[in-house]
DNA sequence: CTGTTAGCGCATTCAC
DNA sequence: GTGAATGCGCTAACAG
């Protein structure tokens, strides 16, 4: 046996309190089973030994852990912190404990992940999965599973759906006069890229808009600025951009190029994680992770209660916040 | 008995392989001691059941679990973010596996979490606790424990030392000519706050420049921008901010007031949490946070491999990241 | 090299 | 109400 830290046992708090462990064990989990004389003799000995019960071993023989696992793409992403945060405070309240997975945007790395974490959870959070939907399946099939911003039918699910948010977006600058504009995409595998180009294009369509899809797989400030000569070339006099991230560094390329911003061009972001903190603060689109994150964990908690999977599909609706760098549209340059 | 998996185990293998538990326990921990041959065996039989060793058995059995706990403050605090991500991946290199906790500045929520995982982690990270010193000293007396951002002797801890960065930045201002600036605190009682100040006012000092203090106890944008005015009435031709967010707010409300970035006055911020993302990108104090996670779990991971706890104090200076917020001090206004 | 045996700490039947 | 006995799945002496 290697070296174990020498915490009391239940069998030690059984001689002190003058009972059998079946006692102690019992007055740890159904005390309304025992005289209340016996609990407290044995809540006295526990308290002066300074038992506590092994959560191991009590896992083992339960199969009830008390832990969930939580896996995001990356975790430095500004996108998925809050919602971090608010899956934590949640489980919190249910006395879970989460492990925190980092699949570093890649498939087989949120595989392994997965499969490590699966022997000590009792189920997992899947924050914008990378796998495939035949893995998604599959491990849900042997935990339980929910899935926030990926749509999976049959997987409890929670979406944030940008769609309206976007199209309020087009909108927007429809109404301030936009003929012509550009959506300049995020990474190609993700849910929430094809959700935002196809809102984009299905309104500026009924309004009348004429749109380019610029690729931009790598969604960051410093691509943004480099997408930036493609999008002026096209003759847009405004952009939706994927992600803050991405617009903020269109931001600064035009700032540089002496662009004003919204006077000569208009830019709207995607998922507010910037709040109001560029210059001109940006006109985005709502984000709402921390309630997608809350969500995610409530429904985690309904099902390991209730062990029932219901197939849910929980859609969190965005809208577009109006800030300085959308203004009325100038004549093509 | 609860509901649980039902997982193959290595009753079940061993059978399927035609040789005893302790063969197979062997072939997955130390396949050196059997012959090629049943290993082989083993593991086809292993593999053909879909049996994966079970985690908790293991752990109750040898007291290794294989995890580790991290604790910070505020997960959704952008200091934190990329040193969690780099943590986690330098676990992931050790096969652990991390739980993530969120002590909300809390103490008394700190030291719950503590409680919560100490039974299922092989030790602890402790990032900016908040604990007091007494309590950190018993917790790493039960456990492996390494503190970030907290200076308690006897217990391996990673520092990152922004004075060095600080210092720096007021030099550079000196070089540029400027005479008199000022230096935008942050939470009062932040031990990162009284350093930063601290170093302002003592290479300051040395270089004969006059420095005014001005407090500011929430440390945002939005408190950057509204501190501004009192800044200016300084008459000091450039700021130190206690963070970036102060720093980016100033700058938003500068461009407002029409005053030029860096042309009028030169702003400096501290941690490097923006990147190049603000326009002008934004002078600042490089942030080691990475490499800070990074070294605290390599320290955590060495313990744990020698068991031998030595009184580790791992300084990281930080340096000036010059970028383009500061230049020539100007005639003063 | 491989089998036998004895726990790890606790929850849960089944008796009393 | 409480005790005795069994097993959760695996590791680790100890033999052979």
């Amino acid at each position: 046996m290697t070296p174990r830290q020498n915490r009391p046992t239940i069998n030690q708090v059984a001689a002190a309190a003058g009972v059998t462990k079946s006692s102690v064990s019992r007055a740890f989990t159904r005390p309304e089973m025992l005289s209340q004389e016996t609990v407290r003799k044995i809540f006295a000995a526990a308290e002066q030994l300074g038992y506590v019960p092994n959560h191991t071993a009590r896992a083992l023989s339960t199969g009830r852990h008390g832990n969930i696992a939580l896996i995001v793409p990356d975790v430095a992403n500004p996108f998925f912190p809050p919602l971090i945060r608010a899956a934590q405070s949640e489980a919190d309240r249910s006395d879970y404990c989460v492990f925190l997975g980092n699949s570093d945007e890649n498939p087989q790395q949120e595989d392994k992940l997965i499969g490590r974490f699966a022997g000590q959870v009792e189920g997992f959070v899947l924050v914008s999965s990378r796998l495939s939907d035949a893995q998604i399946i599959e491990h849900a099939a042997r935990r339980p599973l929910v899935l926030i911003n990926r749509d999976v039918e049959g997987i409890p699910r929670v979406l944030i759906d940008s769609a309206t948010g976007v199209a309020e977006a087009v909108a927007h600058l429809a109404e301030l006069g936009h003929r012509k504009l550009v959506y300049v995409g995020g990474p190609h595998g993700s849910w929430s890229n094809k959700q935002r180009r196809g809102a984009v294009r299905r309104s500026a369509r009924e309004l009348g808009l004429e749109v380019t899809v610029i690729s931009n797989e790598f969604a960051a400030f410093e691509s943004g600025r480099k997408i930036t000569a493609s999008v002026l070339a096209t003759g847009a006099t405004a952009a939706i951009a994927f992600d803050d991230l991405t617009a903020q560094g269109m931001l600064a390329e035009l700032a540089d190029q002496g662009i004003a911003v919204p006077a000569n061009f208009a830019v709207v972001g995607c998922d507010d994680v910037l709040g109001a903190a560029t210059y001109p603060s940006l006109t985005t689109v709502s984000n709402r992770s921390v309630e997608a994150g809350k969500a995610a964990l409530n429904l985690l908690m309904d099902i390991l209660q209730n062990q029932a999977i219901r197939d849910v599909r929980y859609v969190l609706n965005t809208s577009l916040v109006i800030r300085k760098t959308t203004g009325p549209a100038v004549i093509p340059r």
